[in-house]
DNA sequence: ATTTAATTGTGTTTTAACGACACATTTTAA
DNA sequence: TTAAAATGTGTCGTTAAAACACAATTAAAT
């Protein structure tokens, strides 16, 4: 390559994905167990070099796919990582990647082949370099988001009710919300459509099925929420 | 050194700075009409390459010491910015910074030596490769935070006015926002001391000068404020 | 000395949102 | 038929926000 810059450091540039999912009951975290070197045996995110000829999302978006065979995750950048000796293998600066998936939607087979889980976050294991940190800014980046926008809803399928929201908000931010003022607050925002189905798995009454109106959604996406309880300031 | 991982590309790592300072009556950026190669004679951010034995962070503050003089800079990261082609010199990724300084504190020598120059937010002329994608992600940062924290303080002298961080926040959001209940949402907050002087410089009557409360600062750094008006939902 | 203009400090009122809680409805299982 | 569990809708008192009025301070003009 021409007209190159003299005398400066090139270093190894990797992405690694915080990935979280949600049950219906508790907020996970896709892990993997590694079978390979370094840190062989101990649990890791997901994460590969940035190559040569690719834009830095795109490898993010590569290395998702490649683990859960899935296109059209929701996916942000948290911020690079770039302490000297954060990999003692060799210094790697580290871009993190947040991305929210539906649980059920994933490729179990690729996620197996990789010998990754789905972790319950209250049972999340000590994680190799410095990807402890990344999973604690990981969440505060949810909560703080999921409070003001509606990002909460990829983790959800397309079709869902209103208690099941809650519980994953509830789990998101590891509190109890009131059920009646939570459903009135939902709907004043005016984003749910109605989608005439009741969710029928349910043991006693069967509740209605929301989907998300996703023009409002883009319009709104800037405007501020206030989901949560004030805390008291 | 041992143990590399082979076989994997190796890129130049650089950090731009977004720095943000405030007049009184406008928001300004200090920017750098280049006297040097590549895009010499065009205006950019202030920014360098990251050495191989310093960390990321320490690079930016290096970089913010170099051109400013300033040691206790206001700094956040904004995020990395890997497109293959953002720099036609060589491939190089760069991590932004975001950082807010007293306009009356820097070390005017050195930004003269830099060939920098403070411009006004709505004067911006066009900078070099994604310099300005950089700076509209630094405003909406500014934005989004300044609403819920109080990270605004940083751009004004040790001891303001309520009327001078109401012009801030307008100068911020470029908007008009209500004298009197500004005033009272900011002293609810508990977090402003009354100095017990007062602004001699004025005109007409003098505004009590107040000073921020860091204790309770630090304290609230995480609470949710909501200093802006809703905008309608 | 008095007035005027500009700016700052404090108070009031109306409206809207929030949180706490009551009650009725739906559904399965006992 | 009844009981238990979960969902949908409504009410009420409190709090906070937005809109607006008025008084106080200061320097310059008269």
């Amino acid at each position: 390559m021409m007209n190159r810059y003299p005398n400066q450091a090139r270093i190894l540039v990797a992405t690694d994905c915080i990935i979280f999912g949600f049950d219906g009951e508790e907020l996970k975290l896709l892990l993997i167990k590694r079978n390979f070197e370094p840190e062989e045996g101990k649990w890791s995110l997901m994460g590969g070099f940035l190559k040569e000829e690719e834009d830095l999302e795109a490898g993010a978006k590569r290395i998702l796919f490649d683990l859960t065979g899935l296109n059209n995750i929701y996916v942000e950048q948290l911020g690079a990582f770039g302490k000297v000796d954060r990999d003692p293998v060799e210094r790697t600066l580290s871009v993190a990647f947040f991305a929210l998936i539906n649980i059920r939607d994933h490729d179990q087979e690729a996620v197996r082949m990789h010998n990754a889980h789905w972790i319950s976050l209250k049972n999340k294991p000590a994680l190799i370099f410095d990807h402890d940190d990344m999973v604690v800014l990981a969440l505060e980046h949810l909560r703080y988001n999921a409070a003001l926008h509606p990002i909460g809803f990829e983790l959800l399928p397309e079709a869902f009710t209103i208690p099941q929201l809650q519980k994953l908000y509830e789990a998101i931010y590891d509190m109890q919300i009131d059920r009646r003022n939570f459903s009135r607050k939902i709907l004043s925002t005016g984003l749910l459509i109605d989608t005439g189905a009741k969710n029928m798995s349910a043991p006693t009454k069967k509740a209605i099925l929301y989907c998300l109106d996703k023009d409002k959604y883009q319009k709104k996406f800037y405007a501020f929420w206030y989901f949560m309880p004030s805390q008291g300031k």
